[in-house]
DNA sequence: AAGGAAACGGGAAGGCCGTTCCACTTCGCT
DNA sequence: AGCGAAGTGGAACGGCCTTCCCGTTTCCTT
């Protein structure tokens, strides 16, 4: 079944190690610029703009590249494995609440944080098998804080791990909508929504600083770009 | 200042009466199309999708709607006159707190049905002047209401009206993830959040039907596209 | 019923994106 | 030091979208 031309037995190269020194210079120069592109604008820039900012032509990127998944894959492993171990983090906290709450909002602070990640947690998109690991790892570890943070009695009985998927998938919404105006809008959802979580009449977490409230408004009003004349 | 050949003095046409006949069915057919388009996909889709879906060229299109902004304006106005007097509705309600959460829910709900609705609503997007106008409108009311509701107790002192900005961006969030798989998942958002509003102690609503729970986490790892192949 | 104006559809031009091909450069091994 | 292979950037192509333009059709007035 191998073709029979080829060089005797190379295995498989799984990481970057078959690459030449500028092949390699040129990998991470591209992955930086596709970092600085996601954080900003999602997931959404061209492959083209990639390219461009990484100072390299197409081809190069598309070589090292094949597809826009092998290249968010590579972008965001880093940061699925920190998203991996909050959990076992989260765990090792004394006061399991305590733990659920820091857990919550460093997930969410991760998606203001990077706007493509926040596109990689929740949006549409083809999920790369090797971040998928990570999110089930993460998945898992999360069951196993909620049970215990249940037994406490701070966290409600009817919440489910996909309560987790919803508010990531909210707190994107926020987010992609008010990164430019009120970068802190986010941090009100959590606040309400984890007293939504807590079980009534336990103690309540702080809530955290109001966003401003006319630069909040202005961003559901406002556009995308700003008024095409500039005087 | 008036164009001196035209005819005497017809001082403007607000709506469509200069147009004829078959201009005024074509662009029926357009805002029909469009319609149809912006429920399912959003306000992203293209002109020339628009045009297609309506059976008209796409210099019809661009005649009678010059601008995306101007096609969605004429698209959403019905929607936002529901929009705004959604708030009055809530204000005859004789239990504040019901009137409220009914507000909440009804609101979420058509963005819910309607994924170009959401957009407007909360995504960056060129604001039309005549949708505006209705914004501000419902936002008064909105104003109004909760004063009342926190006359009674129930809803907590420090909800503003940038609150339900905020929930209207998370709600956008969860629906744009989720419309394909678990299109109820936006009532468990809601039913949480209006947890959190209430005023510890007061009487909760009841939980809504929690949105199957494969298909919502599956909403999460799965992709926009199924699998290419087709057997 | 007939002519002029309004409206129509589609083609041409221009831009952006992603992919593929190709001649030239650069690395790295011997 | 020099040669082969790996690597590179740009050109070219096809697809999608938008805008402009023009020849033709349809309406509506008189």
């Amino acid at each position: 079944m191998t073709p029979p031309g080829t060089t005797a037995e190379t295995p498989s190269r799984q990481l970057e190690p078959g690459l030449r020194a500028d092949a390699g210079r040129n990998r991470d120069r591209i992955l930086a610029a596709a970092r600085r592109l996601y954080a900003t604008e999602g997931l959404g820039v061209s492959m083209a703009s990639v390219a461009r900012e990484a100072g390299v032509g197409k081809a190069t990127l598309s070589r090292r590249f094949a597809t826009r998944e092998d290249l968010i894959t590579a972008v965001f492993a880093d940061r699925m494995d920190a998203y991996a171990t909050a959990t076992t983090e989260a765990l090792a906290d004394p006061d399991p609440w305590h733990g659920f709450t820091r857990y919550i909002e460093a997930v969410c602070a991760m998606q203001a944080a990077d706007r493509g990640f926040a596109d990689v947690l929740t949006m549409t998109f083809p999920a790369a098998k090797a971040l998928e690991a990570r999110r089930t790892q993460s998945y898992d570890g999360f069951v196993e804080l909620i049970t215990r943070t249940q037994a406490t009695g701070h966290l409600r009985d009817d919440f489910t791990p996909e309560d987790l998927v919803i508010l990531l998938m909210a707190n994107a919404g926020v987010i992609a909508a008010t990164a430019d105006d009120a970068p802190d809008a986010w941090r009100r959802l959590v606040g309400h929504i984890l007293r939504a979580y807590a079980t009534p009449g336990a103690p309540l977490p702080p809530m955290p600083e109001a966003p401003s409230h006319t630069a909040l408004y202005r961003a559901m009003i406002r556009l995308a770009r700003p008024a095409p004349q500039t005087p």
